[in-house]
This record gives structure tokens, sequence and C-alpha cells, in this order.
DNA sequence: GGCAAAAGTGTAAACGATTACATTATTTAT
DNA sequence: ATAAATAATGTAATCGTTTACACTTTTGCC
């Protein structure tokens, strides 16, 4: 492998100069950088970022650390995320917690010990009381759910108004009996509970149901099912995140109950598939690529500067009204 | 930090006493490395990744190289070596390409100025033709798309079989103008559509349409769109991947064309939707996981013996019948 | 008991860059 | 013309590990 030392040889400089040439971090003589940059293209010399990243103490990596990147939602983040560090020259490392607190400590001294320079991270629920002690080893951007600790960027949807926006969608159009299924795994699904009561609350109600569930397919089939078969079946239904509404979408299906006359169904996250179905799902959008895009750039702004003061970004999200939700 | 000085001054050996403790790859007194261990704990010390990997010349990191993780099939495909990496404690960088070779390249060389053990790449096709001389840098395993060297480890689809029996049964249900849409930018579409004619030749037809275009939502729409208004109408039309079944789903669902009376609509990929739009749409369900998971076995198998010689795993399609095939 | 082999440990040289400090060459100001 | 300031470059230490090599101790065997 060609190292810095063949190159300084070839152009008839040092190693430093060579070094300087390429962060391009003091000034070279014209003349020089020219005989540098030509050794380099013609050696095909490639810095080693290893060594590069061991010395100054720094690396252009970053770390995205997401329950699972199958989420349509971390997809889209995942990928915003992706597309704003490599215009800054800087690579993502991926990682998937599955919500699991053991999984999630070990990516977060595993990307520590990598020297990435940052990490955008939507935490377990269990992670938010031990924030702080993180909060110090590297900088950090948190996303999608809220820690206590009043010390760390954040990103986050507006969740009450927005959960509280859609209810209030399904009150005006004449739904009275809402159930509403949250995830239990973050705080995301605590917020838009919220805002799910409050609206109901306006209109002096009480929700059918409200079950904190696992937020995967499966959970979300099951529990419809269960609301459909119960007594006191809801005229609408409301999930916290796009795979529960999934899962209540084909629960609806398969109980062949007609969508929206029936049964209404709302939920969060526009993905592929919500406005291919029949009817198509009233969701509220989450600005997916702004978030992922803000993260990113609050954390490089952190990077540069550590002891800047923390700030929490809250976007809105945008209520898509499709035919889920309105009955004919 | 604490660093490898510190833990070997606390437990009273050398430098190289720890390492060995560490890495584990000496013989050790067991009360030393007792007292290493004890020292280590004490210290809460966690060693410098950037440095071993400096030192030893390599890195538990791989690479995985695709066009776009918010294609289902990626993100699925990218969550399974992210498990299998994890499960070897590697992690793994992401990188999106766009079907751009620049970004490709520059990918490629990032990953091995960082030392990655390893890539997973899903290759464009103009890439096929350099592959060798990548070949030689690290070890590498194809997955998805074929490429012209034969010297590489690939993980492939059947890609020919399974469109020729996908084809088969729109043919076998009575379909007879058949159209397909192949994405242009990888030997999949290619492959995939030599499956195609082979059906068709079989039955002594010659299709409606064939078309190579650019594997996005929006082109698959809007293609058909034209098919649909065109003079000789299709009454089936086949997809080589999931963004253009979507696209094809909403032209047709526009047209208020009865799926599969009318049309018939099949395509490649299990995603969340396929089976949640009405008709559910029949496709060839890739085994993803275990693409995924065999691609990095073969990976790591490679990379603890290079010269191995290489492996092709071609794993088969499962032809999913849903509604959207069969005439009522 | 003696000798060879194996086990256990230490010393110091890598790995390939960056950068503090020293040094020399060139401007600039007077 | 000369001192002072600045630009340009070189020397060598450094980042935190691993590991080749050297050395000492223990073990096994006849």
């Amino acid at each position: 492998m060609t190292s810095i030392k063949d190159v300084a040889k070839a152009a008839g400089v040092s190693t430093a100069t060579v070094s300087r040439v390429l962060a391009n971090n003091a000034p070279i003589k014209a003349e020089t950088r020219e005989r540098v940059l030509e050794a380099v293209a013609q050696l095909n010399y490639r810095p080693n970022l290893i060594a590069r990243s061991l010395r100054a103490q720094k690396s252009a990596k970053i770390g995205l650390v997401v329950s699972d990147i199958r989420n349509p939602f971390f997809t889209a983040i995942g990928r915003a995320v992706e597309d704003a560090a490599y215009e800054q020259g800087y690579s993502v490392l991926m990682c998937n917690t599955d919500e699991n607190p053991e999984k999630e400590e070990l990516y977060l001294n595993l990307l520590h010990d990598e020297n990435v320079a940052g990490v955008i991270f939507s935490p377990t629920q269990q992670f938010s009381a031990a924030s702080h002690s993180y909060n110090a080893k590297m900088p950090f951007v948190i996303i999608d759910r809220a820690v206590e600790s009043k010390e760390t960027d954040m990103v986050l949807l507006d969740n009450v108004s927005a959960a509280y926006e859609l209810t209030t969608h399904l009150l005006e159009n004449g739904y009275r009996k809402l159930a509403g299924l949250f995830g239990d795994a973050s705080t995301t699904g605590q917020e838009r509970s919220r805002g799910f009561h409050k609206a109901l609350k306006d209109y002096q109600l009480n929700p059918v149901a409200a079950h904190f569930i696992s937020p995967r397919i499966k959970q979300g089939y099951d529990t419809t099912i269960a609301l459909l078969e119960g007594t006191n079946r809801p005229d609408a239904i409301f999930t916290s995140n796009s795979l529960l509404t999934a899962g209540a979408f084909q629960a609806l299906r398969d109980k062949k109950i007609s969508v929206p006359n029936e049964v209404a169904l709302v939920g969060f996250d526009e993905t592929t598939w919500s406005e291919l179905v029949d009817p198509p799902i009233t969701v509220i959008a989450q600005p997916t690529e702004e978030i992922g895009r803000t993260a990113t750039e609050l954390l490089f702004q952190r990077i540069q500067e550590p002891s800047r003061s923390p700030k929490t970004v809250i976007l809105k999200g945008t209520l898509l009204v499709k035919g889920s939700s309105k009955k004919k």
C-alpha cells in the first residue's frame, strides 16, 4: 500500500508537507503543492482514514441508532441522514436496537469506540434516564422521541398537536366511538395518546379503548380483531404508527368491515402503501426528509461547537385526509 | 481517556500482557488475567478500535452498498446483513449509490480507506466491467445482480426461472396480451425479461410491450398509463420490481381498471403493501433474510480465507399467488 | 536431575497519518 | 540595507493499539 511517505519521497518533500497539502491547513508554495498533487495522482495515493482518525482524534463517521430500519419512518430518516452526511463527506454507521436497551448500549459504546464524530439517535424509553451520562461522551442528536435531559439537541414532531388534529378530524366527521392503538416502546406513543385524549375531552367523550401495545403489525392485527369482536365496537381506530396501521387495516379487511362507513382508520406516516390501499389511509405525514436533514445539521453544528447551547427543533406533521376517515 | 497503559500500570503488567488478555491470543496465567480484567473493570477501560484497526490492519466493519435503502428489498437485506454482522461483532456502514457509478466508486474507495473487512455490494451495470480491479482490494460479495467476473462470490436469485414461473402463471390463467416493465438499472431487469420472453415463447406468443425503464414508482405509473391508453391494451402487466409494481398498481387504480378481470398485475418482492391492497398482488417473494445472511456468511468466509475459490449461491424465489392474477 | 519444549511476560518497533516545534527562506517596513 | 515579520518546509513526537523478538520461568520426559 502506498503511504504518505511514498508520496513525500516522490515529490521530494517531507511527509508534513504532503499532509499539509492534503488537509490544506497551512500555507504552501503553489509550486510545491503542485508537485505533491502530481505525486499523489501518480501513485494513486489515498490517505489512510484510520491513521488520520487515530492521530487527529476524530473521524468522518456518524452513527445512526434506531429501533428498526425496516420501519418506513426510519428508512426514510436513514436515507435523509445519509444524504446530508454524504454532502459533508461523512459516512453513516447503521445500528438497529430492536427497542432492546442492551443492544442500544452496546451500539453506543461501539460507536464511541469507533471514534464517531457524533450520533443521531432514537432512544428506547429506558435510555432516557441515562441519557446525560452519554451526553458527555460524544455529540448527540435525539430524534423522534423526547428525552428528559434538556442538555441534548433534539428534533421532534409536535406529537400532541398532530394526534389532536388527527383525532379532531375523526370527530368532525361524525365518529364518536374511538379506539386508540399506541406503541408502547417509545415516548411517541404516549404523546400521541395525550393528543388523542385531549381531542376527545374537547368533545366530552371517552375513548372506547386505548391500548399500549408492541409496535408490530401482528399486535396491531390481534388487538384490532379483539376490538371488533368485543361488545363495544369502535367506529374509528386511531393508530400511532404505520406498523399498527397496517395490522389494523389487515384486521378490518379480514373481518370484512367497510372502511370508512362502518369503521374509520387513521394513523401516522405516509408510506408507499398508505395511498395504494382501498380506501387510502388518512394519516399525519411526518417530514422525514426534514427531520433527518435537520438532525444531521444540528449534529454537525454541535461537532463544531460542542459547548453550544442545546436546541430542540419541533416540526409539524401534515394531515393528509384520504378515504379512510370520511363517511360517504 | 483511559488507555491500555493505564490498565497495564494498574494491573502491574506490561501493555503487551493487557493486549494479550483482551485479544485472547496467547497463553496467560490465570492469576494475571484476572488482575488485568479487574483493572479493566475498575478503570472502565474500553479499547480504542481505531488504534487497534490501524495496528492490526483490519477492522470489524463491513460495508453495504446498495442503490437505495428505501427500496423494500434492500431494506430487508440491510437488516439481515446487520443482524448477521452483529452476531460476529461486526458493524455495518450503509451506502446508497442511487445507481450512480460515481457515487459507487466514491463509496468503494471510502470503504477501502476505512479499512473495512469487506463489502456486500449490489453493483450498477457500469460497475460490472471494472469489478475485477476492486476485487483485489478487499473481500467482496455481490448480491442481487450478477457481474461478469467469475472470481467473485455472489448471492443471486434465479431470476430467469422466477420470471418464467411468474409469466407462465399468467399464461396458465388465460392472459395472453402481456406487457413487461423492467428496471433498466441492473442486470436483474434483463434476466427477468429473459424469463418473461422465454415463457411467452413457449406459448408462441409475443409480448404486447416490453419496456426498460428507470426503476421508480413514477416511471412505472407513467408507462402503465401509456400502455392502458394505447391501441393495443395488455390484459396483464408484468413488473420486475416492487417500485414499478407500485406505479403500475396506482395507474390501474386511477384508470379505474378492474384487476384482475380486465388487467392482471404481477411483480417481484413481498412488501408490506403487496397483500394489503385490493386485490393483493401476486409476486415472486425473494428470500431476503436468507440472501442477506448468506452474503454475510460468505463474506466472513472470504475474510478468513481470501484465497478460497469463489462461490455463487443461487436462491429460488417463491411464487405467491394472490388475487391480482386470477380472473374470477 | 538435566535438557528441551512450552508457557508466560516484557521491550520496543511498528501501523500511517497529523502537528508542535524548529528551522530556513522570503517579504515587508523603516 | 537590515531587522522584524511572515511564509514555507522539515524533524520528530504522537495517537493507542498489536506483535515480533527476546527473555525468564515452568513443565514434561527420560
